[in-house]
DNA sequence: ATTTAGCACTCGTTAGATCTGAGTGCTAAC
DNA sequence: GTTAGCACTCAGATCTAACGAGTGCTAAAT
């Protein structure tokens, strides 16, 4: 349907358009030097491509920019894969290098190299620790009223809060609790602690603990406060401001307003299904970002799919590249987070 | 030496600014209801507080605009205690009536509430764990090449990281360090940890533990990967794009990569002594933000100081009520965090 | 049948010119 | 000491003209 040619130019623009974002013009296209047509050429197969609805004019005297047809096109199958640069590469490797001892700290800075390669907006959604599975409780007295709860799981996160300590349960209870709780959830996934929480604990506590009420209602506030809301970390949001299509702070000031809720930014991140995820220009559930494109890949704990890691940028994004990079980039997270607690690091 | 009227008509000057963002002229002063002055007088007293510094004129035919000398006069003089309202208060104590379980949680939404009652960008240092005290310190084997090493403190706070474990530390090796640090460290100040180690634990393992060396290595990894950079929490940074002064882009450009760097953050916000602090346009000791106020006040733990919270704005700045919310907010942190702890929730 | 040169036309952008009005500073009268 | 009056200033809005990048179409060339 479309020829050679039409593809070539189709390719032009768009190449064009993101670099310069700029409207691209017959003249330009025709002084490439692996095109041999005239400008005339050129805008006959322009004109053509427009009318398929690939390219757009912003008005009947300028050149032509990609519409979001064109992108997609482009994205699906006009890309040529990207050859990472040295310095690309080196800037990633330092991150699993380093030495890390928290799994937060690797995510954070993977927000922030991330923004830093692409000159884009970058969001992490931190590592899910639902389905992770329970190694130890701990519960450690403050003071009479007070004591921390602390959850550590077979990843390696370590969940903590505190809690009120009931004047009738003295510190042998709660080392008897400790106890119970350990033998029995020992490996149980933090989302089934609820369900064994009523069915195996109760009664154990019932048995064993005077005032069964109060440790019943202790442990429930022990164990089952998890943040399960996930975390989310921003790199580089103010590179957006120096996108020239936000240049006129009206369109920023929603999309700085929704990249603040870290729920919308939830929603706006999270990939399908696992892989790879490319939403251009309309294709956003949130029509705040319809000038914008979005990006993500999820990455992995151990083989299973347990965050996110994206950016935000305007429409005319750099998709080669930044494809590149987020590809390397959570394939070298998911390994390094596997490395980091499974075969030790 | 400066006349009555000549500080009424100031302070309605820098009122009217801080309301409308525009310059302020003779005749709409002399038309409020408080004023009997005709434009002519109070153009007289203009030129003179003109001279004296505390007034500008952006050009000859405009009205004028308060000089930082003149917000430093107002501030420091002239400025009535705000009485905040129903709302306002209403508002932050939800913050502190809600059950919490973690400081992280309180001093986060502190940071959203802060930025959504003054409309302000608001920034919150979160508490500093240096100077709190170890209560317990607990390592947890994940597998037989990684650990956990988690530390309580006196405050409820959780510090924990990925250790490796030497090949030469079996079990009940970790056992017996675990048992020599909680019996040696307890109630030691973070900031000490180190000095303790060299002096009173070393010894201890020399005597106690087969591989010295490696066992050593393994608690100095284990305990003193303290992070004590101090966290950064940010509410309502978008508030700062509905700000006239900055509806050009290229204003805010430099202060939003400025408000990604932590660092420079902390250094902008942390007040010389405690208590409040209001930094007024030059004042800011980083050039960015020439065209900024910046208040903080630092909140405490236990009466000790641990942590700031403050708000950055343009100096055009409801001084008045931002000042009122942020002492009420700082006092009710502190008594949050200290009762938490201390009292029992 | 394609490709290209030529040319009239479109329309956003820029620069200059003019007009308007809010607000001042000064002088002279109250 | 206060005020009315008035000439003056200057940013901002409105208009016009010139410019030029780029198009679409036609007719000639390949």
């Amino acid at each position: 349907m479309l020829t050679d040619r039409q593809l070539y130019i189709l390719q032009a623009i768009i190449d064009g358009y993101i670099h310069s974002a700029e409207p691209v013009g017959s003249r330009s296209i025709s002084k490439r030097k692996d095109i041999h047509y005239s400008p005339a050429t050129i805008r006959n197969d322009m004109a053509d491509l427009e009318e398929m609805g690939f390219l757009e004019k912003p008005h009947s005297s300028a050149g032509r920019i990609p519409s979001e047809k064109g992108y997609r096109h482009y994205v699906d199958h006009l890309l040529l894969p990207h050859r990472l640069s040295k310095k690309e590469i080196e800037n990633m490797e330092t991150l699993f290098l380093k030495d890390v001892s928290q799994v937060e700290q690797v995510v954070k800075q993977s927000a922030t190299i991330l923004s830093e390669l692409t000159s884009y907006a970058s969001i992490v959604l931190g590592p899910e620790i639902f389905e992770s599975k329970l190694k130890q409780v701990q519960i450690i007295p403050l003071n009479v009223h007070t004591a921390v709860a602390i959850l550590v799981t077979d990843t390696g996160h370590v969940e903590n809060h505190t809690v009120t300590l009931p004047d009738s349960l003295d510190s042998s209870d709660i080392e008897k609790i400790t106890n119970i709780l350990n033998e029995k959830l020992e490996g149980e996934a933090l989302f089934h602690l609820q369900e064994k929480m009523e069915k195996e604990v109760a009664g154990l506590l019932k048995r064993h603990v005077k005032s069964y009420q109060d440790a019943l209602y202790f442990t429930e506030e022990a164990l089952l406060q998890n943040s399960n809301q996930e975390k989310v970390f921003y790199g580089g949001k103010s590179n957006l401001l120096f996108q020239p299509e936000f240049k006129d702070i009206e369109k920023v000031r929603t999309i700085f307003e929704l990249l603040e809720e870290d729920h919308t930014v939830h929603k706006l991140l999270k990939p399908e299904q696992d892989g790879l995820m490319i939403r251009i220009g309309q294709e956003n559930t949130n029509e705040a970002f319809v000038d914008c494109s979005i990006i993500s890949a999820s990455y992995s704990f151990n083989g299973k799919p347990v965050g996110t890691i994206g950016i935000v940028g305007p429409t005319r994004m750099e998709y080669r590249r930044v494809i590149g990079i987020i590809e390397h980039l959570s394939n070298g997270l998911s390994e390094a987070l596997t490395n980091l607690y499974i075969k030790g690091s």
